[in-house]
DNA sequence: GTTAGCACTCGGACATAAAGAGTGCTAACA
DNA sequence: TGTTAGCACTCTTTATGTCCGAGTGCTAAC
C-alpha cells in the first residue's frame, strides 16, 4: 500500500486534532474540521488503510482513530515543520536567561522553569556533566579557631564549598600557604584526575594594599546578603498522598499538589505560624486550599536563638499522637546537635 | 449534656477506627471491635448525643459516624497520649541526622526526609530564619583577572558564595585587604543590620608558613570534589500533568509523579541518553514506567565541550513541533551565554 | 439505665435500556 | 476506477431501576 499525498494529509490532520483534543478522532469530525476536499466516506477508507499500515489505532470498534507511536515517529521525522516562536516568547526566554549570567546553575534552573511555563508540561534541566570541567582555584578560609571553609572553583565557574571541622587548632599562615600549593597542584586538572592525585607542596609570598574596589563590590555583597536572608524549604514524600483514600479524587489530589507546589506561599504561611508545637486542623487553617488538611509544625533552635520549623501536612484524619511524638523527637535532636556548647555527645 | 467517661471512650474508639480505616464507623462495628462493655444500641445512643454536641458528623442518614474537627481538637488537647517511638525508629532518626553534622541545611533536609518516611505523609523542613544570624567572616577570592568569588560565612555556619564579574582588572592585594576590612566591619552584625551598614576601611598584615595540615584536609577535599561531580536536576511544572485529560486516571497520575520523584533514577536515564536533540516516544523509552510518555531532550554546551541536558516529558500526545523549537532556542541561548570568547552580545 | 427488635433510609453495585459516535460494507455515481 | 451516500452494526456513555447491606432511630421490654 502506498503512503500517498492524501493519506499523509489525513494522518497529519488526525495527529493535529488528537494532540489538541485528546479524543479519538472520527471521519466525520475530520471532514468537517479540516478542508481535505473529500468526503467522510473517503476519509474512512484512507483511515482504514492507515490502520493497516500500523499508523492508527482503534481503542474499540466504534471509536475514532488514535495515532500510533509509529505515526508520531513518522510525523516527527518527516512531516513536522518548525514552529516559529513569537517575539514575546523569545523576549521572555532571553530575558529570564540573562538574569543570572554569572551563575551556571541558576541559569539552568531558569531554563527548566521557562520550559515548563511555555509547554505546560513537566520540564527539567540538568547541570553539565562535570567530568570535563577542570579546577581553577582552591582556597582554605580560616573562619574559626577550629573551622575552615574549603572552596573550590572550576574553570566553568562552578563554585563549591564546605565547612570543615578541624581536629585541633590550626595555624592560619599554614592554611594560607597550603591553599596556594593546592591550587598550584590541581589547577588545570579535571575533577576525576584530581581525585587520583596527591598533593605537592610549594611556597609563595604575600603583599598588601587597598583601593576603591569597594564601590565595585558593594552591590553584589548586598545582594548576596539578601539571598542569605531567604529560607530554604525542603519538601519530601509529596506523592505519599496518592496512597490515601481521601485523595482518590483527582480534583483533591490536584489541589493538594498545587498548594504545595507554591513554595513561596507555603513558606510564608509557615513563617507566620507561632513557635512551638502547633496543630491546626481543617478550617483552622484559614487557607481555603487547606481546609481539609491538618498541619502540624514545631520549631527547633540553633544555639538557643534562631528558630526553624518542620512538620507534617495531611488529611484531618491523621495519627496525631504518633506524629507529634516523631516531630518532637526530631526537633529535640536537631536543637541538641546544633548547641554551641556541645561537643558530640549523648545517646545510643 | 455531660461528656462522661463512657462518651469519651466511645469517641476515642471512633477516632481511632476512622483514622486507620478512613471509613465512617457504625455502632455495631464499634461494639464488636472495641471492648466497651455495652451493646451496639447503647453506643448508638451515645453516638447520637455526641453528634448533638458537634463531635460527630453524619455523611448521610444511613452511614456511620465521622469525627468532626471539633472532635479532633478535643482529642488532641485532652485525650491524646504520647506514642513512644520504637528503638529502631529512634536509631534511624538519630543515625540519619548525624550524617552531616557540619552542614545545617543538609541536616534539615534529612529531617524532612525522615519525617515523611515515618509518617507516610508529605513532610517539610525549613532552614532557620536568618534574621538572628550574625556575620562571622567575609572573603573575596581572586579567581580570574576579572572574576572574584565573594564568600560570606555566618555564625551559624551557613556559607554562601557568589561569582562576581568585575568591570575592570583588579589588584589582588587590594582585594585581600578589602576582604579583611569587610570582615572587621560586619562581624557580629545580623544580616539585616549589615544591609543598612556602610563599609569602613582598616588594615592588617600577613605572614606565612606551612605544616602537616594537609593530612587533615585531604579527605574533605576529596569528598568535596566528589560532590562537585554530581549533576543537579531541576524539575518544574510537575503538577501540569493534572491538567491533561490522560492523567485524570489517578493511577496514571500517581505512577507519573512517582517516576519523576525518583530523581536519581531519572537523572541516570538522562545521562545515558545520546547528545543532541533526541525524541523518544512511548515504548522507545525502555522503561516500563514511561511507556505512555514521550521524552524530548537536547544538549547545550559550555565553552564548546561540557554538555548538559534539558527537555520535556509528557504524554505521547504532545506538540512536538512547538516544543522542539522552544528547546532548541533555549539550548542555543545557553550555549551562547556561556561561550568563553563572548562578551555580552547579540539580540533584542 | 440498658438492651433487643424492627422499620426505615440511603448509597453502592449491578443490570438494563437508550442515545450517540463511529465504522464497514455495499451499491450507485461520475 | 475512484468517490460518495446510505444503512446496519458495534461499542461506549449515560440514565434508570432494582436490590442488598450497613446503619440509624424509635419503641417496648428487661
Amino acid at each position: 500500500m502506498d503512503l500517498n499525498e492524501r493519506k499523509l494529509k489525513v494522518l497529519q490532520a488526525i495527529i493535529r486534532d488528537f494532540v489538541t483534543t485528546a479524543e479519538p478522532v472520527g471521519s466525520r469530525t475530520l471532514s468537517k474540521k479540516y478542508d481535505l476536499g473529500v468526503s467522510a466516506a473517503t476519509i474512512r477508507n484512507e483511515m482504514s488503510d492507515l490502520e493497516d499500515m500500523g499508523l492508527l489505532t482503534h481503542p474499540h470498534t466504534s471509536a475514532g482513530r488514535v495515532p500510533s507511536e509509529k505515526a508520531y515517529r513518522l510525523y516527527v521525522n518527516e512531516m513536522m515543520k518548525k514552529t516559529e516562536l513569537s517575539p514575546e516568547q523569545k523576549d521572555m526566554i532571553a530575558g529570564k536567561l540573562r538574569e543570572n549570567v554569572a551563575e551556571l546553575d541558576k541559569t539552568i534552573e531558569h531554563a527548566a522553569n521557562i520550559l515548563s511555563e511555555i509547554t505546560n508540561l513537566t520540564a527539567f534541566a540538568m547541570t553539565p556533566n562535570q567530568d570535563q570541567d577542570t579546577l581553577k582555584f582552591i582556597d582554605l578560609l580560616p573562619v574559626d579557631k577550629r573551622t575552615v571553609v574549603l572552596m573550590i572553583v572550576s574553570e566553568s565557574g562552578k563554585v563549591s564549598n564546605q565547612a570543615l571541622r578541624m581536629k585541633s587548632e590550626y595555624d592560619e599562615d599554614a592554611l594560607r600557604i597550603l591553599s596556594k600549593s593546592m591550587t598550584y597542584t590541581y589547577k588545570g586538572k579535571t575533577l576525576s584526575e584530581a581525585l587520583t592525585l596527591d598533593i605537592i607542596k610549594s611556597f609563595h609570598t604575600d603583599i598588601e594594599a587597598m583601593n576603591k574596589l569597594a564601590q565595585d563590590i558593594m552591590p553584589d555583597f548586598m545582594k548576596t546578603l539578601e539571598d542569605m536572608l531567604n529560607v530554604n524549604l525542603y519538601m519530601e514524600g509529596m506523592t505519599n498522598i496518592f496512597n490515601l483514600p481521601e485523595y482518590n479524587d483527582i480534583e483533591r489530589a490536584k489541589m493538594f499538589m498545587e498548594m504545595l507546589g507554591k513554595k513561596e506561599a507555603f513558606t510564608k504561611k509557615l513563617i507566620s505560624r507561632d513557635d512551638g508545637l502547633l496543630i491546626t486542623i481543617g478550617d483552622e487553617n484559614k487557607d481555603e486550599s487547606m481546609k481539609d488538611c491538618s498541619l502540624i509544625t514545631a520549631t527547633y533552635h540553633i544555639d538557643g536563638k534562631m528558630v526553624g520549623k518542620l512538620g507534617v501536612i495531611g488529611p484531618t484524619r491523621m495519627r496525631y499522637s504518633e506524629i507529634t511524638s516523631v516531630i518532637e523527637y526530631l526537633t529535640d535532636n536537631i536543637s541538641n546537635a546544633f548547641k554551641l556548647t556541645g561537643g558530640n555527645d549523648d545517646e545510643d
